[in-house]
DNA sequence: TATAATTTGTAACATATGTTACAATATAGT
DNA sequence: ACTATATTGTAACATATGTTACAAATTATA
């Protein structure tokens, strides 16, 4: 086991190695390594285990009915695995859980880690940060995906990434980017960055936008 | 402050009143009272207290930039707001926080609650269950929004509901609900049913589908 | 600077969904 | 059983977005 690595992963943050090492002497674990391509979980699978993926990479996968992957999310060491699936009423993965590269599985018991949740204070904040992240993400991501208009994605996007002061934005990520982000085609960004320029709402050189009326882009959010 | 309605509540599921009184005894705490229409927090404002709703009901506002106000969701007693919040990297209030009636709140800073969490591990299990509750909710919700069509959503939906096995489900909500929880137009709910029924992928009658050709629906999940 | 590769703007067309409206059923209440 | 209310099936039409294609512009690379 190398510790160096397990000191960059979000749930030992601000732990140093001698201190994770002493953690995990207090607490039964194991590492188990898998093969890429080998099936770590199943979806459907109860999830009563923390699993670090402590090098390599899993990726999570669904097969949808008709056998046909789609691939949900890849997990780069050193990261945890589906915490926000540990707890809660329905404990399963929501996917299938499939090693990318050859890769190291750092192994706790539910109980185990419960336990060690109550003895360090660290850990559990940790812990809390990161289904809460978790969570605020899927919430930001929905919040998007409520907006029907493309227009009232771009809008809130721009809006919120100027602030209340400035009324400037500079992208940092192409078109390609930003509709892969919103979930739809990259010519119907450019057709709705358009039309908004034309009405006089923003002016768009390259990627730097300056916003002219925030109170027409605003209004283009509940349209 | 009454100890029955806590006994309710999802951070104190499993435990008496007898229990709640004793660990509410070793916590600093605080009751507040807010009138109907009240503000409690303000989208943006730091979340650094737990608050549970112990009697009436708020509701999570989003005020667009065109001032207008858009419902996101009610919390009613018994049961932690914003409990996703609390922790993360950026933990603040998405929505402002308005009493939807009368109502009481239980409010315990975050330093304490977090010692109430190491202590006891019931309400540390409780505080996972909820927060990874609720991204369970999200995760699923996007999993929805992620499939394209009508078509495909209901496919997902009908397919999910009726299990390998069975290949008839009863619906219990109307197309309205339907069309309310996929974020689409009722009429369109109708239409693609009937499509789905005219190629004879299922047959519909009433609230009672019967799934006819389960690969053929599968298929629809990601055209 | 010259050339290749990426990114952007734009167009024509196909299609899914929203909107509105109304009739046909079904369900609930008296 | 009768009536009112809610739900469902359909239709016509408007519109937003996807798709495909290509040229213009920008950015990276030799």
């Amino acid at each position: 086991m190398e510790y160096e690595k397990l000191v960059k992963s979000p749930l030992f943050k601000g732990l140093n190695e001698e201190v994770i090492k002493s953690i995990l002497s207090e607490v039964p674990y194991r590492t188990k390594k898998f093969r890429a391509g080998s099936l770590l979980s199943q979806s459907g699978d109860q999830v009563n285990t923390l699993m670090i993926v402590t090098e390599g990479f899993v990726k999570g996968e669904m097969a949808d009915y008709a056998g046909k992957m789609i691939k949900i999310e890849d997990i780069h060491a050193p990261a945890a695995l589906a915490p926000a699936f540990m707890f809660g009423n329905n404990n399963r993965f929501p996917v299938d859980i499939i090693a990318g590269s050859d890769c190291e599985i750092l192994i706790i018991d539910k109980a185990d880690f419960l336990k060690l949740l109550t003895k360090n204070a660290s850990i559990l904040v940790n812990f809390l940060d990161i289904i809460s992240n978790r969570s605020q993400f899927l919430s930001d991501k929905i919040k998007f995906l409520n907006f029907k208009t493309i227009k009232g994605k771009l809008a809130y996007f721009l809006l919120q990434k100027a602030g209340k002061e400035k009324s400037s934005v500079h992208l940092d990520m192409t078109q390609n980017d930003l509709a892969d982000y919103f979930g739809v085609a990259r010519p119907s960004v450019a057709r709705a960055l358009g039309e908004m320029e034309k009405k006089g709402y923003l002016e768009a050189k390259g990627k730097d936008i300056k916003l002219i009326d925030k109170q027409a882009l605003a209004g283009l959010e509940s349209e």
